[in-house]
DNA sequence: TGAATGATGCGCT
DNA sequence: GCGCATCATTCAT
């Protein structure tokens, strides 16, 4: 029952090991259904953060109000808020009590463009979604949304079989403990990624779009 | 082109 | 009080 019809990710998906359904994501579209419209993305970027050994995860010191539903069955939203201004959205992952999350750190724009400019004036459009706390801003995601179930009618993923063909690793960004661990997966070849340019030689790649 | 910093509020020691 | 899974702006080179 291989099934290769376009839809919803069900809870499966997303009850498997983390770092499994990380290069899985990518490529899937994020879809909401928000008061003013439809709003949907292609994700190119997420980093995971797994459990107690993961000092860098939220769920590290146990559960607490903040992030219990770290600790509750996979597919649902679990989204914070950070730097006293921004939200940063998770996919819960793994088996309920086992904490761990996806972040989604930058999509590509699909629809519903106008009102992700709306909620952040004076974007180009790869500049609506290119990191996380940008992602919720365009959407509009708070912490009113905290706790969605994936598999629900308002916030879900969809698979449309785009095929990513670049998939690449690296350190998770700012944080301090476990940098070292390569859990960011991203789509080498999207314009559209969280961080502008790391190369510090020289530029020898002038050729732009 | 890259490093430093201010904004701004909540969670936890 | 301090630190934080960020971002935009300012400053230095």
């Amino acid at each position: 029952m291989s099934p290769k019809k376009p839809g919803k990710l069900q809870r499966s998906f997303y009850n498997r090991s983390t770092l499994e359904v990380a290069p899985e994501i990518l490529g899937k579209y994020i879809v909401y259904h928000a008061p003013a419209g439809t709003l949907s993305a292609k994700i190119v970027e997420v980093e995971a953060y797994i459990g107690r050994n993961d000092p860098a995860c939220h769920a590290a010191n146990g559960k607490t109000e903040r992030n219990e539903v770290m600790f509750g069955l996979p597919g649902f939203t679990y989204i914070y808020f950070i730097y006293g201004m921004y939200y940063c959205l998770n996919f819960v992952t793994e088996p309920e009590g086992t904490p761990a999350a996806l972040l989604l750190r930058a999509a590509e724009p699909v629809s519903g463009m106008e009102i992700m400019r709306k909620n952040s004036p004076g974007k180009n459009p790869l500049d609506l979604l290119n990191g996380p706390g940008k992602f919720c801003r365009s959407f509009g995601l708070t912490r009113n949304q905290n706790g969605y179930d994936l598999t629900g009618d308002v916030i879900y993923l969809e698979d449309r079989f785009t095929t990513v063909a670049n998939i690449q690793r690296s350190g998770r960004i700012g944080i301090k403990n476990g940098a070292d661990r390569l859990w960011r997966y991203y789509d080498g070849d999207s314009r559209g990624l969280s961080i502008r340019r790391k190369v510090t030689r020289k530029r020898r790649d002038k050729q732009d779009a």
